[in-house]
DNA sequence: CTTATTTCTTCACTTAAGTGAACGAGTTAT
DNA sequence: ATAACTCGTTCACTTAAGTGAAGAAATAAG
C-alpha cells in the first residue's frame, strides 16, 4: 500500500530510501470503514486528505438536503475550503466505500517541508495541477446540460456510476435522484 | 495606477523600493481597448493576466455558441487552463471594457523569483487563496439553482450586472440570454 | 430469517428552461 | 442619414427538471 504513495511522489520528484522512512514514520496511513464521516459541518480542521484507495466524498446539507459536489477516489488529493480559509467547515466529508487514505495536518507537512524541501516544489507542482484541473471541471460542469454531464461522466469517471449511490450522483450532476433515473431512460430509449 | 499593484503586493508580503523598480522596469502594463482578444482557441500561450482596472472574461465557442465561464475585475488574477496544462487554448479572453491589465509570461516570472525569493511566497499564498476560492464558486454554483446564482451574483458581485451584457451574464449563469430576461421578469412581480 | 431502511424507479402534475421568431431601442459603420 | 448590427425583451410552444407520492428491489439490522 505504501507503494502507491511513493510511485505517486516520483511522478513529481525523486525521493529517497531515508525520505521514504521519514514519511512512514509520521503514521499518515489511516483504514476508514463506509459511512464514516471525517469531517462535519461547524467543526474546524486542519487535516488534508490522499485517496489511497476507495471513495470519499464532499457535500453540504442545505435546507436538509444532501448536495453532493465531489468524488474523491484513488490518487486524489483533497484540502477542504474550510482548511485553507481557516472558518468553520461548511461542508461534510464521509466515505462511500471501505477507503485507506493518509491524513496530514498543517503542522505536519511544515515540518516535512522543512526537512525536505522537494516536498515544497512537489506540493506546487501538485497544486498547480490541481488548480488547472479544478478550472477545466468547473468550465465544463457550467458549459454542459445534465445529459451531457453525465456522458462526461461515462466518458471520463465510468468507475463513479458503479462505486456511488444514484442519488449521490445526481446532486453531484446538479439535478434530483428521480432526474437521473429519467435521463437514464431516455437515454436507452434512444440507444434503441 | 502602479500604486494599485503596490498595494494589492503588499497584502501578502513586504516590499521595498528597490524591489517596485525591478517590477516597474519589466514592462508590465498594458492598456487595451473593449473587444480586444487577448487569446483565441488554438493558440499557444505563457501568459498570465492580472486585472488592475476594467473587466475581463473567458469564453469557450461550444457549437458556434459563446460560453461565458468567468469575468474577472479589480485586482483578479488570471492563468489560463492552456497555460498551466501546456497544450492549445481550449478557450477565448476577451476585455468586456477598457481595461489595465499586467501581463506576464513564465520566463518573466522565474526572472523575479530567483532575484526576489518572497515573490515565490506571494505566489504560493495568492494561489492557495484562489484554489480556495475557486472551490468555494465550483461548490456555490452547483448547489444552487439558476435563480439562486443570480441572487448571489446581486450580492456578491453587483457591479458585474451592470458592467457585463446580460447575454454574457446568462451564460455565466449557465441559462440563455431569454431565460435571464424571463427570471429577472419573475422576480419583479414576486417582489409586488 | 424477518423486519427495517435505504435505494431506485415510475407516475401525474407543476414549474422553469430551451427554441425559434419577432420587435423595438440603441450602436456602429458607411 | 441610413443601413446593418447588437442587444434585450416578449410570445407561443417544446422539452426537461422539480415535487410529492407510491411501490419494487436491494441492503442492512435485529
Amino acid at each position: 500500500m505504501q507503494n502507491l504513495l511513493f510511485n505517486f511522489i516520483s511522478k513529481y520528484i525523486s525521493i529517497t530510501e531515508e525520505e521514504k522512512n521519514v514519511l512512514v514514520s509520521l503514521n499518515l496511513f489511516h483504514s476508514v470503514k463506509k459511512g464514516t464521516i471525517l469531517l462535519k459541518e461547524g467543526q474546524h480542521s486542519k487535516e488534508s486528505y490522499f485517496v489511497l484507495n476507495g471513495c470519499i466524498r464532499t457535500y453540504y446539507i442545505l435546507d436538509g438536503e444532501e448536495k453532493t459536489t465531489a468524488f474523491y477516489t484513488e490518487m486524489d488529493a483533497l484540502t477542504p475550503p474550510c482548511v485553507i480559509s481557516q472558518t468553520p467547515s461548511e461542508c461534510y466529508i464521509s466515505c462511500v466505500e471501505d477507503s485507506i487514505i493518509l491524513v496530514s495536518n498543517e503542522d505536519m507537512s511544515e515540518e516535512v517541508n522543512s526537512k525536505f524541501p522537494k516536498f515544497d516544489i512537489m506540493c506546487r507542482k501538485f497544486s498547480e495541477e490541481l488548480l488547472a484541473k479544478q478550472q477545466i471541471n468547473f468550465d465544463e460542469f457550467k458549459t454542459s446540460s445534465p445529459e451531457q454531464r453525465y456522458l462526461n461522466l461515462l466518458k471520463n469517471r465510468p468507475d463513479l456510476i458503479q462505486r456511488v449511490p444514484q442519488h449521490q450522483l445526481a446532486s453531484f450532476l446538479g439535478i434530483k435522484p428521480q432526474s437521473l433515473s429519467r435521463l437514464r431512460a431516455r437515454m436507452l430509449k434512444k440507444e434503441s
